[in-house]
DNA sequence: AGACGACATTCCAACTTTGACATGTCGAAA
DNA sequence: TTTCGACATGTCAAAGTTGGAATGTCGTCT
């Protein structure tokens, strides 16, 4: 149940938000961290208020509602941080591939590891790019959000050169079996 | 929709296998990859079969089913492999305690990031024994299990050094904007 | 012969996630 | 003044996921 704390812990850290207000976070901070869909964040508001763990602070314009954490929630956050360990539910389809890549026909497989070097090294540069971009303030967001994005940096570099080794690995395995096609 | 290529491809690579079977190479060979449960796998196997991608090969003992791929299945899991791109639906709850880690005590912050380094640390020591013990066949599963093992390591490696990383800008944020407690 | 562990499948209820549809309001610019 | 984009929420069906319970068989060791 993380969407659930993702949910609460942005309500915490802002201290007043609307179900707008966190979907764009969802989509921009949290991107590389945790999605989540408009329905998901509008019925998490929900139980959280069922709950007692966030209630509506104030109403707005177009019906906006603004959340705010009780007592409740930020005790239940806190818990959850130092408690809950989290499984690292490890799933990653580029990943399940490449443990078929042996159905396709010769020389495929490298071209899908060096496919995936070139979108890695370009998921890279972007957050670089991102990383230079933005000026952070000194707010919690900030500070630990500076760290999400190094991790987020970190973790294409890295598999970009997996992905150029694992190529090269494949490489290497066609040739030495049969040296008759030297020079 | 990838549970069901990861089931689809295993039993291409094993030229036939039992639901069975397949739970252990969940288990052991894709649990770094892709997971499942037993529900999921054999509720996955009746569906593939009704969709004509698998068949029942062979009966054994114990009501054992043997499965095996048939063109069409075969057709699939090809067509998947170079059509079908991967979407990163990156969700980490590890990740997601970071950003809130504003909320703990001064000082858990960096307890947290000591403590994710150290277990990110066992993970690949883990990892890295295990790759000595193996002895590798020259199958297609060996071939690229052994790409994706690496690529564990490496993911493990790198999350401990970026834990460390962060635990110290932490260490430096505190000090820096004060300096009356300087010897 | 009996006990036990590994083999093997099936079903189910609860929960989560996805993606789309539906509805409406406010503010600014043309 | 009308139009448009951003603001804002709510609901739903379908699909996927989790975790457990129920059931039974085969082979081996004592």
């Amino acid at each position: 149940m993380s969407l659930r704390h993702a949910v609460l812990g942005l309500i915490v850290e802002l201290d007043g938000a609307s179900g707008y207000d966190l979907m764009k976070l969802f989509e921009i901070s949290l991107a590389n961290v945790w999605t989540a869909t408009q329905s998901q964040v509008y019925g998490e508001l929900a139980k959280l208020t069922a709950d007692g763990l966030i209630e509506v602070a104030a109403e707005g314009p177009r019906g906006r509602k603004e959340y705010r954490a009780t007592d409740a929630g930020r005790d239940e956050l806190r818990r959850w941080l130092v408690e809950e360990e989290p499984r690292p539910a490890r799933r990653d389809g580029m990943l399940l591939k490449v443990f078929f890549l042996g159905q396709l026909d010769p020389g495929q497989d490298r071209a899908y590891l060096r496919d995936s070097a070139a979108i890695m090294g370009e998921r890279h540069d972007g957050l670089t790019a991102l990383q230079e971009q933005v000026t952070w303030g000194d707010d919690n967001l900030s500070l630990y959000g500076r760290l999400t994005l190094e991790y987020g940096r970190r973790f294409f570099a890295m598999r970009k050169e997996w992905a150029e080794w694992a190529e090269a690995e494949l490489a290497g395995r066609a040739a030495p079996p049969d040296d008759s096609d030297r020079v």
